[in-house]
DNA sequence: CAGAATCCATCAGGATACTG
DNA sequence: CAGTATCCTGATGGATTCTG
């Protein structure tokens, strides 16, 4: 058994006031995970090329989830004193260490995609089958 | 610039009906990070174990979130049909490969704990000195 | 023990309008 | 352009009760 880290992950999953889950949550959330990875990949990026980058989220959603991360010190803000204003948002290098997780991530997704479809398919049948008796 | 993959899991991320983001959120949120790893660690586990074992839990999330896992099959449930009845959780082939990812994810709060705490500092002294002006 | 079912509070988050 | 402010609704999730 791999007893060895994941007991320690556990482990250190509770350990603080939550502090943990607190940052490992607001770090793997939905809006977070795209945001930093659209900052890594084509940062500096400016407010409206976020938006249109990232289909479905609301301005004020994008707006949150930015000064959520910016308070991290995940991402950084730059403003322009131009007219109109420019702003740019850059991937902190603590932000970029995630790339990898990020990554592996996804490509798990993809590989068990299928695999996913398909338990979910025969677990919703079962169920029907169930109900049906 | 890492161009190469960033950009990938950027417009993958962003692709079919949102299937991926779907399945992305459903293995990254609070609940069910700590019930895979838990699964992992100390599998087959039991419900009331777990419950014990996830600070705040509610036996609600705690089901729910159990069903949809086992839905997607990453979790597999065991009935044993005795009195008092014994079911017991495992984690699938495909929620093993989930730890790797998870490590790494943990890893990094645990190395950066400090500097987020510094950088929320900051900010919010900021956002008070402007305050007072 | 291991849930299912129900009820209810909170709040994340969307839509919209306004502004420096 | 890059937000802020406001309003409002649906989903999330907690507490509690009931049962095989």
């Amino acid at each position: 058994m791999s007893q060895s880290y994941s007991d320690v992950s556990v482990q250190v999953i509770h350990s603080e006031p939550c502090v943990f889950r607190d940052i490992f949550v607001s770090v793997t959330n939905k809006w977070s995970v795209q945001i930093i990875l659209l900052a890594i990949a084509r940062g500096p990026i400016r407010f409206t090329e976020l938006e249109r980058s990232i289909p479905g989220i609301s301005r004020r959603m994008l707006t949150v989830t930015l000064r959520q991360l910016e308070r991290n010190g995940l991402i950084v803000r730059t403003v322009h004193p131009t007219v109109p204003p420019k702003v740019e948002y850059t991937a902190s290098d603590v932000a970029r260490e995630l790339e990898n997780a990020f990554e592996q991530l996804g490509a798990w997704v993809e590989r068990h995609r299928e695999f996913i479809a398909a338990a979910q398919e025969t677990y919703d049948n079962e169920r029907v089958e169930v109900a049906a008796s």
